[in-house]
DNA sequence: AGTCTTTATCGTATATTTGCGATATAAGAT
DNA sequence: ATCTTATATCGCAAATATACGATAAAGACT
């Protein structure tokens, strides 16, 4: 493909599009799932729920803290996670009002 | 990598990020903008709207049309597409409902 | 100091995505 | 029948993503 094309479209757009990435794929929604039912969580707790290595789960975290989508401390020998609702809610609403101004013609059906 | 891993997790969480990564590219939301827009579109106009070859916008319209995010019927020798709103909603209520539950403790910071 | 625990990062192999030109297909127009 | 138009698909090249083992780093604990 030679150029990667992100950057001719809209700031908007492509942190949308990072967001969804985020989320695009099963491990980080599962990471994400036992982040939010155990409020905060080390490394290696998901690293025991899942199965996968440790450096993949720390990768994954990476990825979503890089997204904004949790916060990483470190807390003595390990990491402290947890999810970051603010960003969530955001991504929520942009997501959601992406259409919904055009929503109302939802009754006009095509194709 | 030797192998993905996607089919260990639950289908539930397969789909959610199935239906991430079809938006997880700024050329396909730009796409779902200008269909959302005209309500009905073929594929032509988007081409000419987005700095991107033919080749490539079809392919984006079939990934999009692969995750079900829009409709597309034949019409003569065009292609006409337009969203599925029933697929963006349905989408929308999982994404927002994935952690609506546990948000209560949305006050408990921590790290 | 040395040792253990925990996590991040590096290196790697493989899989997938992205992008485009070229070609195929299919329907309308002449 | 031939030509034109519109789109899908194929084939390829380059970029990214995914996964894991090995190693590094950093603090806790003797």
């Amino acid at each position: 493909m030679a150029i990667h094309k992100k950057e001719i479209f809209s700031r908007k757009e492509q942190d949308l599009a990072a967001f969804a990435k985020a989320i695009a794929h099963p491990a980080r929604i599962a990471i994400l799932k036992v982040l939010a039912e155990k409020n905060e969580c080390i490394c290696g707790e998901i690293v025991e729920i899942l199965p996968l290595a440790q450096s993949t789960v720390s990768q994954h975290l990476k990825e979503l803290k890089d997204a904004g989508l949790i916060n990483g401390s470190i807390d003595g020998p390990r990491s402290c996670y947890c999810i970051n609702w603010e960003a969530f809610e955001l991504f929520n609403s942009e997501f959601s009002g992406l259409f919904k101004s055009l929503q109302i013609d939802q009754a006009k059906k095509c194709c």
